[in-house]
DNA sequence: TGTACATCAGTGAACGCGCGTTCACTGATGTAC
DNA sequence: TGTACATCAGTGAACGCGCGTTCACTGATGTAC
C-alpha cells in the first residue's frame, strides 16, 4: 500500500504540474510552483523525478497514450473515405475536449525548450505516424504504393491531426462564437482534399 | 546619431536574445541574461521593452518579415506546378540556413507560453495565409473555387511550409547525415500530393 | 564659432523575493520471527 | 497475535544565488542663441 500511495502523489505531481503548463511553458515551471499547488514539501518532489525535465518526458507518455488508442480506433473502421473523415475529425474534437492539458502540452512543447521533453514527443509522433502508415498501407487506395510514400502520407496525416488539434484548442480558449465549428470545417475539407490527391497520386506520378 | 546609437542596442538586444532562444524558450529567458550577453547593464533594457514580452513581440515582426519577402517572390512566378514545388521547397531551405534562428523562434513560441508573443505570431501567419490565398486565386487551378475553399488551401500550404522549416531546421541540428535531404524529399511529395488533390478538387466537391 | 542649457541612453547600488538543492529528521507502513 | 526492526515517502530548516525592478546619477549628444 505505500507503493499505491507514491504512485498517487506521483499522479498528483503530473495533475498538477499538467495545469500549471495550460498558461505556461515547461521550461519555466518551477518544482516549488508544482509541490505548491499539489500541496507537499518542495523536497518530496525528488522523491518521484529527478527534475522538471524527467516530469515532462512522463507527461508525454501520459499525454500521447490516449491519443494513440483512439486513433488505432479510426484506423481499424471499414467506412469509405468520406465517412472515416468525418469520424477522424470527431474524434479529434473529442478528444481535445477530454483531454485538453494534455493537447496543449504536446503542442507546446514539440518545439519547447526542454531537448529531453522534445525528443520523447518526436519519438512518440514517430511511432503514431509509424502505425498510421501501416493501416494505410492494408487500404485498397494504397496498391502501388512505395513504402516511402505510404509514409510521407501518414506524415502529412498525423502533423495535419495534431495541427487541427491545436487550432481547436485555440479557438475554444479564445471563446469566440462558432471558432471551433470553423476550424472543424476547415479541416475535413483539408483532409479531403489529401484523400483526393492520394486517390490521384499514381496516376500522375 | 543618439537615435541611431539607441537602434543599435536596441537591435543588440534582439540579437543577443535570439541567440539565447536557440536553446531555451521565451518564457524561461530572463532580462538579465539578455543584458549580459549584449554587454550593458540590466536597467538598460528598459530604455527598449517594458519587459521580455514586447521585445518576443519585436521578434516575430522581424522574423516573419524577411520570410514574407521572399515567400511573395514565389508566388508572383509563373512556372508549372512541378517547378513551383522545387522552386518553394528550395527557397524554405535557404532560408532556413540563412535566418536558422527565425524559424527555431518562431516555431517554438508559436505554441509557447507568452499570449502576447502567440498572438503576434498568429497574426502574421494570418496576414501571410492571406496572401498566398490571393496569389492562389489568379492561378488557373482556381477556377470556379469559392473563396473559403481557397483559403482553407492557402493555409494548409502555409502550415506545410512552417512545419518543413521547423523539420529541415531539427534535421541538421541533430547533424545525422542526409537528414536534412530526406526531410526536402518528403516536403516535395507532400506539397505534389496536396497540389494533386487541388486538380481534383473540383471534379469530387 | 562659441557658450549655456536640455535631453536622455546607459549606469551602478540596493532591495526583497522565490528559486533549486542539501541534510538530518519523522513516523507510518511493511517484514521477520 | 505480538514484538522488534527496517524501509522509505514526506518534512522543515537552512543555504547561497540570480532574478526583476527602483532610484538617483552621469556624461555624451543635440539645440538655441
Amino acid at each position: 500500500m505505500r507503493q499505491a500511495q507514491k504512485q498517487k502523489t506521483r499522479q498528483a505531481l503530473l495533475d498538477g504540474a499538467l495545469g500549471l503548463l495550460e498558461e505556461q511553458s515547461l521550461s519555466s515551471l518551477g518544482l516549488r510552483e508544482v509541490t505548491r499547488v499539489v500541496g507537499i514539501a518542495p523536497t518530496a518532489f525528488y522523491r518521484h523525478f529527478r527534475d522538471m525535465g524527467e516530469l515532462g518526458v512522463a507527461l508525454v507518455e501520459e499525454a500521447l497514450g490516449s491519443l494513440h488508442v483512439m486513433v488505432r480506433a479510426i484506423l481499424a473502421e471499414q467506412d469509405g473515405a468520406e465517412e472515416r473523415i468525418d469520424r477522424t475529425v470527431a474524434v479529434v474534437e473529442q478528444h481535445v475536449r477530454r483531454y485538453p492539458l494534455h493537447i496543449r502540452f504536446v503542442a507546446r512543447e514539440r518545439h519547447g525548450g526542454v531537448r529531453a521533453v522534445r525528443q520523447a514527443i518526436a519519438g512518440e509522433l514517430d511511432r503514431f505516424a509509424e502505425e498510421v502508415a501501416a493501416a494505410l498501407k492494408t487500404q485498397p487506395v494504397s496498391e502501388g504504393w512505395c513504402d516511402d510514400d505510404v509514409r510521407m502520407l501518414a506524415e502529412l496525416y498525423v502533423d495535419r491531426l495534431v495541427m487541427t488539434a491545436a487550432a481547436l484548442l485555440d479557438a475554444e480558449a479564445d471563446g469566440v462564437e462558432g471558432a471551433a465549428g470553423q476550424v472543424v470545417r476547415v479541416a475535413r475539407r483539408q483532409l479531403r482534399l489529401i484523400s483526393i490527391g492520394r486517390r490521384h497520386w499514381r496516376e500522375e506520378k
